[in-house]
This record gives structure tokens, sequence and C-alpha cells, in this order.
DNA sequence: GCGACGAAAAGTGCATACAGATTCATCGCG
DNA sequence: CGCGATGAATCTGTATGCACTTTTCGTCGC
């Protein structure tokens, strides 16, 4: 076990990390394998072992280890003791069950900020999507898609819970590899603003229930769209 | 590369394994610097440097990572590059948002049992409801938390999703430390006994509507009784 | 006296070494 | 021919070392 590494140069440690994008290594592989999962690269039951993670990755097994602690914690690799961490199933119910999450999840934040929003608050958002129907005419879905999320980022600050903010954020980060391509269905740009717009009213009136019920609708309409994709990918 | 180990007597990996109680030495440690956080014993803000907690825990940096990452993942301690993690705030405004949370979430599970529970479950759950009313009787408030503890799971069950299972779960276990003594309020026993009532009476019912606003209330009055003891250890 | 600078100290990020656990193929025996 | 024992191969858990980054603190110029 002493000269075994004959071709492998010492590897000499060398800071490779400018080729690299943002974030420490191990973030980024998080990140990585986090959309290998919810992309079905990587199906569920798969083993994930350290060694090969390592060597696909280029590092050694230390931080491929924290990368599947913090993938552990995000519960989408299972792990117990001495085993290989193991993908955990992400497809199907569960998936169903996150998007109905989300649709509750939305409801509540649409809700609170009814009740909750600065008068700047709503301002914001108010123009924030008045400012959308631009992109909506255009047809700009790449550039609708980043107005899309800064709106429901928006509602979900606008509850000032910041426990709700962390579910909603972090629901919304598992499903988003499912819901990229929903914007490229025809029409749906218009129906998107249109949702936005029931949805701004109620909270720019203080309709609490009117708001979580648009709120609701919406996401769960985009659910609906995204399914397709979801089990194209299974 | 050889000989380097010079006054490190080779450590021996001693199994002190047998010492310590369940699960590995990171799942350990992040229980204990968990508790650490959210009874108070570390303040927010403090930072918590690697060095100094593998020699208290007596382990080396390694698992020390892992477990900070872990943490990290859980919102109990902030991390970013070459700093050292640091605790994020959890008293005050977070934890009250997490109790509004609670409840919020345990009104979904309720309202979705409603709707979903099969008749099994819907019977089980009455069983296990009318089971505590000898424990009220009996004021055995240890006995109590465990019956309420399962009462509540069945309810998360019962909503048939799984990510909100989860999210609920999570929620409730950041929580327990600031829940524990709850029952011990004079009269609490028998006025929790009467909530679950009035939520069993709405799910055997299928009144949705209703079993959702029993158990937000539900949860809502646990928060009160519990911010006594929150505040306490601020 | 005070702020800018710089070197030392302290700390994080990752690689590697090695102990222990698990898995799996092989072999001996009924 | 199957089945359990056994040991090698493989993999996880943890310790330790080195490179790089941040922090601290003393010193010097103003």
């Amino acid at each position: 076990m002493q000269v075994v590494r004959v071709k492998n140069r010492p590897v000499k440690q060398v800071r490779r990390r400018e080729v690299i994008r943002t974030g420490t290594t191990v973030e980024q592989m998080v990140r990585a394998i986090a959309d290998m999962i919810v992309t079905g690269a990587i199906l569920p039951g798969e083993k994930l072992d350290e060694i090969s993670l390592a060597s696909r990755f280029e590092v050694s097994r230390t931080p491929v280890r924290e990368a599947l602690r913090e993938l552990g914690a995000m519960g989408l690799v299972g792990r117990e003791p001495n085993r290989s961490a193991v993908v955990t199933n992400v497809s199907g119910t569960y998936l169903h069950s996150m998007f109905e999450a989300m649709a509750e999840l939305e409801g509540i934040c649409a809700r609170l900020s009814a009740e909750r929003m600065t008068v700047d608050e709503r301002r914001a958002l108010e123009l924030e999507h008045r400012g959308s129907m631009r992109l909506v005419h255009a047809g700009a879905e790449e550039e609708y898609a980043a107005h899309n999320t800064e709106f429901h980022t928006r509602l979900y600050r606008g509850a000032h819970n910041d426990h709700v903010f962390e579910m909603v954020t972090q629901t919304r980060a598992r499903l988003a590899p499912f819901r990229r391509a929903q914007f490229r269905l025809p029409g749906r740009l218009a129906k998107s603003y249109e949702e936005h717009d029931q949805i701004v009213t109620a909270i720019i009136r203080a309709d609490a229930v009117a708001a979580g019920q648009a709120a609701y609708s919406h996401v769960a309409i985009v659910s609906d769209a995204s399914a397709v994709f979801a089990t194209a990918g299974e």
C-alpha cells in the first residue's frame, strides 16, 4: 500500500479553483449532485459511493463526505452508518407531495402578505408585477422567469415569517429543476401574468383569503404544467 | 512522509464508541450542539471554531466539520467560506416565526387528514385520543406527553403528503426544546385533551375547515404556553 | 495619538493515511 | 447441491498534515 500511486502524480493540491464558478468545492458538488438526482441522471435507490464521486469530481473523499452529509440533511440522499449514501426517491408521489406543499406554502405566504406587507412592500410588488407586462408582450421567456422568481420571493418575504420563508425557499429550490421549462408552454406567460394580477389585487385590497386562494391555484396550475416534464424524467 | 509522527503516539484511534449512546460520532455531535444552541448554552452570533469543538468533544476536526455542515443545512448555524460557523439567531422573532409556521403546518395536516385519512387511520386516531383520557385524570404528564407526540404524528401522517410530513416533523424537532415543560402548566392537560377532541371530531366528520382551524388554534395556544420558557432562556 | 501596513497567529479547506465495518466470492462440509 | 464459514476486497469513519485565507496585533509614519 505504498507505491500504489503510480500514474497519479502526487496531485500537488493544484488550485484549480479559478476554473470553477462560485463557492467552495463542496457547495459546487452539492449543487451538481442535487441536480443529477433531481433531473434523473442518477436514479432513486442508486448508491453513491464516496470513492467514485471523489474521482468523478477529481477531489478527495473529504469534501465528498461533506457534500453527502449536506445532501442527506436536504433529504436528497439517505444515509446510515457504514453504508453508502442512497439516492432518495424524489420521483412520483414525493414529487407530487412537494408541489402540493408548495401550493400550500404559497397560499400561506400570500395570505400573510395580504395582512402584513408594509405600504412599501405592496407598492414594490405592484411595480414588479406591472413591469412584467412588457415581458409578456415581448414573449421574453428567460426574462419573465427571472421576474417570476423575484415576484414570488417578494411574496415569501412579505409574509414576515422567517421560518416559512426558509421552508418555501428550500422547497422551491428542490422543485426548480422540474419547473425550468414551464414558460415554454404556449400561452403560459400571459396566463401567469393574469394569475399574478389576481394575487396582487387581493394583496393590495388586504383580502387575505382571496390572496391565499389565488396563490394556491396559481401554483397548483404550475404544478400541472410541470408534471409533463417531471414524468418524462422517470 | 514516513516517520513524521514523533511525539504524537499513533493515537491508537481508541474505540471509545462503547461509552457513548447511539449513532455515529457526528450524529451525536449534531444533537449535542443543536441542543446547546437551542437551549441557549451557546448564544446566537457566537463563533464555533472547529478546533475548539474538536478538543471539546475529543475528536478530530473531520467529524466536527461534518457536524457543522449538517447544522448549517438545518439552519442552526450560518456558514461562509473560510469563516467560522456562527450560531444563527434562533431566539426572539425567529422562534416566534417557527411557532407560527408550526400552527400553519398543523392546520394543513388536520385539514388534509380530514379529507384523506382512511377509515383505519380515523379509527386509530380516535382510539389513541380516547385512550388518553385516563392519563388526563391521572395527571400523568410524562405519559401524556408521549401520547401527545403520537397523536400529532398521526395527524401528520394522515395528511398523506410526505413533504409536508417532513417539514412539520423537522419544525417540531427544532421546537422540541422549547415545549418540553408545557404540560407542567396547571390545567394544560385537560385543556389539551379538549382541543384534541375538537380536532378528532372534525376529522371524523370529514370537516376539513373545522379540523384545520381547531388544529391551528391548538398549536397557537401551545405556542403561548411555551413562550414563557422560551423567553426565560434568552 | 491614531490610522495604515505587514508579519505572525489562528483558522478553514482539502488531501491522504489508516482503522474498522461491510460485502462478496470461495471453499469446505453436510 | 446447497449452505454456512472465512478471509480478501471494498468502502466508510476518523486522524493528521499541508496549503491558503482571515484575523490579530505590533510597529511605524504621520
